[in-house]
DNA sequence: TAAAAGCAGTTGCTTTTTACAAGCAGTTGC
DNA sequence: GCAACTGCTTGTAAAAAGCAACTGCTTTTA
């Protein structure tokens, strides 16, 4: 599975245009949403994830997330071969995106009812849930 | 050009997948960022946005998003062949949606210049906006 | 301490989508 | 009456996605 043409040449510079040309696919914000809401930090646990998605195109994705600065990898400490996935501060603006999706969503399509309660309770001050993202992903800095 | 894979079956009840489902690929989100923000309305002035969609791409995604109920069609009374599509009202939902990405973009991308210029102006009272894409867009209320 | 299970991916192959170019049956303007 | 325009369709090649198996380590378990 080879190329990114995501990243290589912006098919304009129309900033929705722009935007798409990372993140327009079907798999892209999923693992910037296992990330951002469901605490997942592994390979193994974004295959996990109940969509589906195929272990290549998933590699394929980190990679591009990765180059484009969205997301940042680091050895596990406590595992040789584990490594963990963190979000950027550019992928924790992807934060209200991904909110006004699921608010489109909400209203217009079939959300489940577990999602319903669970993704409500996220929506609750999206400024002190950029804190905790921050908190989570961002190193850590030694100021008191 | 084939299936709808977009509307056959969800891959999960959460509201980010339920919508990617639907405009997760490059083109679909072009085709209503035309309808909204650059007043195309005919299927050849989608054509001829600077993202260079092909036609067959087009026609596709138009009948995704009409059977999505996100566009209507209707015959354009000045010409027997022109057909003139238009946003509803879930299609005018999705602009809080282009506006965030926008938002994204103009941070961490190179947006042109010119829409740098242009978009702010959009960005402006997303209520009005919106007023004003239900007045071009939706079935003429006859209220006093 | 050796086998089993976990780790992040990779490889090979098939199917589906996209891209590109051309074409089509009507309609309109001149 | 003819060239230009209308919303598409068709054919084909290239790219991407989907699927399943597998790899080379590392850690856990019996």
């Amino acid at each position: 599975m080879g190329k990114q043409q995501a990243t290589e040449k912006p098919r304009s510079g129309c900033p929705v245009s722009l935007g798409l040309d990372i993140f327009g696919d079907k798999w892209t914000l999923l693992i910037v949403r296992d990330l951002m809401f469901n605490g997942k930090r592994h390979y193994r646990e974004f295959l996990q994830s109940a969509e589906g998605i195929s272990s290549n195109i998933l590699a394929d994705r980190l990679k591009l997330l990765l180059s484009e600065g969205i997301v940042i990898k680091a050895d596990d400490p406590s595992h040789l071969q584990k490594v963990v996935y963190s979000l950027t501060e550019k992928g924790i603006a992807l934060l209200p995106i991904l909110m006004q999706i699921s608010a489109w969503s909400f209203e217009y399509r079939p959300v489940g009812q577990d999602y319903r309660d669970q993704t409500l309770a996220e929506m609750v001050d999206p400024e002190q849930r950029v804190a905790a993202l921050r908190r989570a992903h961002l190193p850590k800095t030694t100021n008191p």
